[in-house]
RNA sequence: GGGCGAUUAGCUCAGUUGGUUAGAGCACUAGCUCGACAAGCUAGGGGUCACUGGUUCGAGUCCAGUAUCGCCCACCA
């Protein structure tokens, strides 16, 4: 009966030896790769771009996983599938971890090496972890289309943001602006607001005076405002106070009394307390600041400190009367309020920035020019204490931005930053120009709020949908694009796409050359120039040599900015334009103008047939009678990713895919649950909490791994990962959970030995050892491996030279029908779960299938057909078809294991099926997705296997709890009513067999002496010869107590009037049966026990 | 301060439109080397569904409030 194929498959599952060679044999067959055809339906992700700023984490993990079982899935139904991959430039995050590498390793800045030199190195290292994280991509598993793999820096994606950039500053939509921008010293960028972090620091809140000039009697000498930043003062303009103060304090004291009232006992004291205060401050307070309204309304002014520079003060609704003295400084150009201020009033106050990019202060700092920031706040104080101009400082903790990256402070600075419109504009956006979808939006953040909403009818017809939860996700990415603020599209960085505009302010003698320029360019459709006028109001070239023609323009009024579509276009004329007093933009795009391309750039657009692909890989042009790329794949199908990125990544490829093609880029989004810790923080790889898939990989396998993943996978829920380390002292596991840190937020003692470990990998140079992290949770995952693989070895032994032949129904054993019964049920949940988004519930699904109806009972109950000659036919066939279509279903969630294990059963059994023949493949990757079988589903045949497990159950039970060893064969007598006989006798044998019983009887007549019974569901079953009275007693009086509460309970329901007027009829007939079948049941335990009682 | 979400067994999580006295896996207890699998099999114990009210004949499920946690946004003279 063994078979020696199937000696060959060891008794546990090691995935270290099948994981490689699968791995070689997808790539070889090139079964990941995508292209054009015939097929209409297509199915593409473009994946989430890793950073190449290090190695994937588990969060990346979750990300990949879930991406890759659509594919599969999808590619197994027989879509033309396209997973795209690449990596992500990462601008500032790839910058910095490589600045900080150079000053560690050679104690040089990037200036000291000059800014082609350190492109060159970031270049290095982007190399070599994009090798990494593919490496641990197909570690997963992961079916990208490896030769489509593309940089977001690459020249088919570099050709994309040349185009878009070109295009939107043609439209208007990009320009450039002084504005206040969040600036890290450190780095000298600008950055995000997202990519900001906010920290607590210690500081000191400074309370000045403000000499007052000229004051008159009755009018205060000073005027008091605070700061947390002393130096800023220099950089004041004005000081401002509320117009109308009373009014503002008596509005604040009705509500608080509203507060007060309404308020809960617990917080009424606090309540109380703050109307109180806003009283006394009233009454300590008001006199003054009405005065200071006046002289505000009289156009006095203060003498600001150390600067002699008067400055007025003036009233706005920034200042508020009930906090501080109710006068606040203004420091236009380095504080968001402030600089909002000016805009009210720019015609009074001036804006003057007090600092280099660098964080020192400027020319405009006055003696304190030169200085760094921090050490002019210290010289500052001094020197206004040398004038008795500090009233006080408060000791305070501050929440302070600091830059994400450089984990630096960051300034609010003015600088000259780009920007990409946001906003409605007057005559509205085209999107799609020169598309037949074109069409008309107010702006492009709106384009892409239309974009989600359900009734939106675009060209196309087609639109964005969140999933598991529309609602949830699309809220919110519909708050943060409602804002519609411009989007800061400048970086000064050197690691990164350039910008392509050359900007320069014309003198008068220069102004013939521009004026050719212009000329020369203005019909070109690759070249576009604005000419700026000092109000920021723009015009194009044509217009602005018409008004230089007719002198309604004067040439050092403006500014010109000139944007190169090409950068062959730009190369050929950067002579000339260097020559006439042009500067290249010497600053980058921010990264996420890219990745906002991807879904496109990656395809090839704006042409795939030129688009310049890297050697070795595929094409995107049409070719042999098939689309392009960019036509067959565009729009996508589903972009997997976690929550936070629906704003940062999402929302911005909507409207860049929107603008660019006139189309969503694509039309689902899954947004899967982050991982966190096992105390509820997100994994990060920098929070040092991070685990990296390949050591799960290593220790449980990538199925295992993968498992675990899509178990976790349950809904919008987060989920937590309890992290371990193995200790590099003692070798025994550390729950980080509860483990105590070292020195460092990233060390940790190791409970045994009392020694310090590192668990971000950074800490070897100070001689602490690394620890690998790892979670016990994966151990679910490699037993299920093990399960299937023994299970497919059971079947690979038994199967012998199993052949296919049409079965018809009558053939069949009724757990043959039931088995196809259960497995049409598993295809159908598992397929509409993964139709939902919900991983975990398809994968229990198929693993309750699998584990309890597959292995626990039908390979059990077949195993003496199998070595019977005259009905092992049947019984290999079906065996084979099941493990078959188990293999099929598992693969999107597993695909190393089934890989294996279809090889292994396509040589035994090359022909498998029940009535008609499955299709088959050589690999199971390309296998068709198993379509559920209606026609398999037999509920009564599922009723029936029911009552026997059930009566299986008990006799093992009673077996048990009797004494009776497992391999004692027992005699059995169930006693019940003729309806159910008629179903069990028939299954007598099977049910003998699972239960261990020499003899199953089936006899009306009363208990039989010396058994044990179970009552259950209308029989009593008698287990002969094991009765242990005492033990029999206890289980049956807690039985027939716990049956007596639940009639209670339904008593009291029944008797409840309201519930029979109110219930439907249908609940009230269920109770009823309910009621009759325990009172049913009571009786029997009650008979068994009184016979036990008087024996 | 605003918004979103969560709180169910020791742990990690399910629980469909409200309808038996609430489920799974891990962990735990007891028994088991029987011809796939001890990474296994069989059986078992374990929960006042965060708390307080309300709606309802009936609440883990709906509503309000409280507490705790997480995430996002804003503000901080």
């Amino acid at each position: 009966m063994q078979d020696e194929n199937a000696t060959e498959l060891p008794k546990q599952y090691d995935p270290g030896i099948i994981e490689g060679p699968i791995t070689e044999r997808w790539l070889g067959s090139k079964c990941f790769a995508a292209a054009p055809d015939e097929r209409e339906n297509s199915y593409v992700i473009m994946m989430p771009l890793p950073n190449v700023t290090g190695a994937l984490h588990m969060g990346h993990a979750m990300d990949n996983v879930m991406q890759d079982l659509l594919i599969r899935w999808h590619r197994m139904m027989g879509d033309n599938t396209l997973w795209m991959a690449g990596t992500d430039h990462a601008g500032i995050a790839t910058q910095a971890v490589v600045e900080k590498r150079l000053f560690e390793l050679e104690g040089k800045t990037r200036h000291d090496i000059g800014r082609e030199d350190l492109v060159k190195r970031i270049w290095a290292w982007k190399d070599e972890y994009q090798q990494r994280i593919v490496s641990q991509q197909q570690a997963m598993g992961c079916s990208c289309d490896w030769d489509r793999q593309r940089f977001t820096m690459d020249e088919v994606c570099e050709r994309a943001v040349r185009h878009t950039f070109f295009k939107m500053f043609r439209d208007g939509l990009i320009y450039q602006g002084d504005r206040l921008v969040n600036w890290d010293c450190h780095l000298q960028t600008a950055v995000s607001d997202d990519e900001l972090e906010r920290k607590l620091v210690h500081g000191h809140f400074y309370h000045l005076r403000y000499p007052v000039i000229d004051p008159k009697p009755g009018e205060p000498s000073h005027i008091i405002v605070a700061t947390t930043r002393p130096e800023t003062m220099l950089g004041d303009t004005a000081v401002a106070c509320r117009a109308n103060p009373g009014a503002v304090l008596d509005e604040l004291i009705a509500q608080a009394e509203q507060k007060v009232t309404e308020a809960s006992d617990k917080d009424r004291a606090d309540d109380q307390q703050a109307l109180d205060s806003l009283k006394a401050r009233k009454d300590s307070h008001l006199d003054v600041l009405n005065t200071i309204a006046a002289m505000a309304a009289d156009g006095r002014q203060v003498m600001l400190p150390l600067q002699d520079r008067p400055i007025p003060i003036i009233t706005d609704e920034w200042a508020k009367p009930e906090l501080g003295s109710g006068c606040v400084k203004i420091t236009p150009a380095h504080d968001p309020n402030d600089y909002e201020v000016w805009g009210r009033h720019k015609n009074d106050i001036d804006i003057v920035n007090i600092l280099n990019n660098d964080g020192s202060l400027n020319d405009n700092a006055g003696d304190y020019q030169g200085l760094d920031r921090f050490e002019a706040s210290k010289q500052i104080i001094s020197a206004l204490q040398e004038r008795d101009l500090v009233e006080g400082i408060e000791d305070r903790d501050l929440e302070i931005d600091h830059s994400d990256r450089s984990k630096t402070i960051i300034e609010p600075y003015l600088s000259k930053q780009w920007f990409v419109r946001m906003s409605d504009i007057p005559d509205g956006v085209t999107l799609g120009s020169g598309t037949e979808r074109e069409f008309k939006a107010p702006g492009l953040a709106q384009a892409a709020i239309d974009a989600v909403n359900p009734e939106w009818e675009s060209p196309t017809g087609r639109n964005l949908t969140f999933h598991p939860d529309p609602v949830r996700y699309g809220k919110l990415y519909k708050n943060w694009l409602v804002e519609k603020r411009d989007w800061c599209i400048s970086r000064q960085l050197w690691w990164g796409h350039r910008i392509p505009v050359w900007t320069g302010r014309w003198s008068g003698q220069q102004l013939l050359s521009m004026k050719m320029l212009i000329s020369a360019h203005k019909d070109r459709d690759d070249v576009f120039v604005w000419v700026v006028l000092p109000n920021e109001q723009r015009m194009p070239a044509a217009d602005a040599l018409a008004a230089f023609e007719s002198g309604e323009l004067k040439a050092d009024q403006v500014e010109i900015q000139v944007c190169f579509r090409d950068k062959d276009g730009e190369e050929a004329i950067t002579p000339m334009l260097s020559s006439v007093g042009l500067k290249a933009d010497p600053d980058v795009l921010d990264t996420w103008f890219s990745s906002a391309l991807w879904p496109h750039a990656t395809l090839g657009w704006p042409d795939p047939a030129t688009a310049p692909i890297g050697e070795g890989q595929t094409h995107l042009d049409a070719t042999d009678g098939a689309s392009s790329c960019l036509d067959y794949f565009y729009p996508g199908s589903c972009l997997v990713t976690a929550r936070d990125i629906i704003t940062l990544w999402v929302a911005r490829m909507q409207i860049m895919g929107l603008y660019n093609l006139g189309d969503v880029p694509f039309t689902d989004s899954f947004i899967h649950a982050n991982i966190q810790d096992g105390k509820g923080n997100k994994m990060s790889k920098s929070a040092g909490n991070g685990i990296d898939p390949v050591d799960i990989i290593e220790q449980y396998g990538a199925d295992a791994m993968r498992y675990v993943v899509c178990e976790l996978q349950t809904g919008t829920q987060d989920v937590r990962l309890p992290v371990h380390a193995v200790s590099p002292f003692t070798g025994k596991t550390v729950d980080l959970a509860k483990a105590k840190h070292g020195d460092s937020i990233f060390t940790y003692l190791c409970p045994e030995s009392g020694k310090e470990f590192d668990v971000l990998g950074t800490m070897q140079d100070h001689g602490i050892p690394a620890a690998k992290l790892f979670s016990e949770r994966f151990e679910i995952g490699r037993a299920f491996c093990n399960k299937l693989w023994n299970s497919a070895r059971f079947a690979l032994m038994n199967l012998g030279e199993a052949e296919f032949r049409p079965l018809a129904a009558d053939e069949l054993a009724i757990e043959d029908r039931w088995i196809l019964s259960r497995l049409n049920g598993a295809m159908r949940v598992v397929h509409e779960q993964l139709e939902l988004y919900t991983p975990s519930a398809a994968i229990n699904a198929a693993r309750e299938f699998f584990w309890s109806d597959f292995c626990d009972w039908y390979v059990e109950i077949i195993k003496p057909r199998l070595r019977d000659s005259d009905q092992t036919a049947v019984a290999r066939q079906v065996l084979a078809a099941v493990l078959d279509q188990i293999l099929r279903l598992f693969h999107p969630f597993v695909p190393f294991i089934t890989e294996a294990i279809w090889e292994k059963l396509n040589a035994q059994a090359p022909k498998r099926g029940i009535d008609t023949e499955l299709p088959m493949s050589a690999m199971v990757i390309n296998a068709r997705w198993p379509i559920a079988r209606d026609d398999w589903q037999d509920a009564a045949v599922e009723t029936e296997f029911e009552m026997a497990q059930e009566v299986v159950k008990n006799i093992r039970d009673l077996r048990q709890s009797h004494g009776a060893s497992p391999g004692k064969e027992v005699d059995v007598e169930i006693t019940t009513n003729a309806a159910t006989r008629t179903v069990l006798e028939p299954l007598g044998g099977l049910i003998a067999g699972m239960a261990n019983a020499s003899s199953i009887k089936f006899d009306a007549a009363a208990k039989p002496t010396n058994a044990a019974t179970a009552v259950v569901k209308g029989m009593e079953i008698h287990v002969l010869g094991v009765v242990d009275v005492e033990k029999e007693i206890a289980k049956l009086e807690k039985q027939a107590a716990k049956i007596d509460g639940q009639i209670k309970g339904k008593r009291g329901k029944l008797e409840n009037q309201g519930f029979l007027d109110k219930a439907p009829g249908a609940v009230v007939q269920k109770e009823q049966q309910a009621l009759a079948q325990l009172e049913g049941e009571l009786t029997s335990v009650q008979n068994t026990l009184s016979e036990l009682r008087s024996n």
